[in-house]
DNA sequence: ATAATACATTATATTTATTCTAAACTGTTG
DNA sequence: CAACAGTTTAGAATAAATATAATGTATTAT
């Protein structure tokens, strides 16, 4: 539990009690050398796979939005029945494959800056995201 | 009731027989001189503002994911609660105003074409769209 | 350290969007 | 018009998300 530190930083940043319960959930979210996508169900799937604690429902839903508040996590709307939430807070883009409903990401890099010619008085613009849905390309054909 | 017989053909295209109650969602729908975005439950209470007939929430569920699957219809995903739907399905982007709730349809000439610089092996891109979160630009200062 | 306090966890209940069910009803076809 | 296929509807079921309130734990004050 070498990051344990770290997780206790951001927890007390977002406003919340190191608690053993929202350690472990740091432990998940944030200890993979790589971000990930993930709803709520299958976060807490994985806590009780590689965990011998147990947590709760509303443990995890708090948790995850004071991270989200916080900057640490991102929600990431694509259907109405369910939330998917990303570990990766950089400015990027999403591929939605909607055969396997996994979304993959795009860098920003990988996608020239979003030029909108169009303003709202008023208002300003906080945030641009791209969405591209994709599907097998079955070029079965010729 | 001048443009029963559009309604009447659109619903026969969906595969729809052409009921009271559909031809009355298609009323609220398509009649308005501009498209408009909606959820389920405004869409139920503009028909009962309008309407002297009764449709229940299951005929309004099914009549729009038959249009949706026929394309006379999108749905655009915005939080996890509640699904948004629009009449408008030309290909464009939205600004979302995350204070008001509320879209604002980008036509696409007013946004540069989307370039993603990446691909996904086996996979094709069906559709990009952009969604730009705006809130509203408070330049008290200078 | 102990006690007091504030905050957290949990099981459970609630809310709400959406989907399902099955009985009564209506459009279609011949 | 009869027969059939498809439709509407109220209400039940489902499932994500949130709220509640009793119990438990981290922190702070003593
Ligand atoms: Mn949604
Ligand atoms: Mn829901
Ligand atoms: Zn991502
Ligand atoms: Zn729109």
């Amino acid at each position: 539990m070498a990051y344990a530190d770290q997780y206790i930083e951001k927890l007390r940043k977002s406003g919340l009690r190191p608690t053993k319960q929202r350690i472990k959930i740091c432990e998940v979210l944030f200890d993979a050398e790589k971000t990930f996508h993930f709803t709520i169900k299958e976060l807490v799937k994985i806590i009780e796979n590689q965990a011998n604690i147990k947590v709760s429902l509303a443990t995890v839903y708090n948790t995850v939005h004071a991270f989200i508040k916080k900057g640490y996590l991102k929600e990431i709307p694509l259907n109405a029945s369910q939330s998917y939430y990303d570990t990766n807070v950089s400015h990027h883009h999403h591929f939605f494959d909607v055969e396997e409903n996994r979304l993959i990401d795009i860098h920003q890099d990988d996608v020239d800056e979003v030029n909108i010619k169009r303003t709202i008085p008023g208002k300003k613009i906080r945030s641009v995201e791209v969405i591209a849905k994709i599907v097998s390309d079955n070029q079965s054909q010729k």
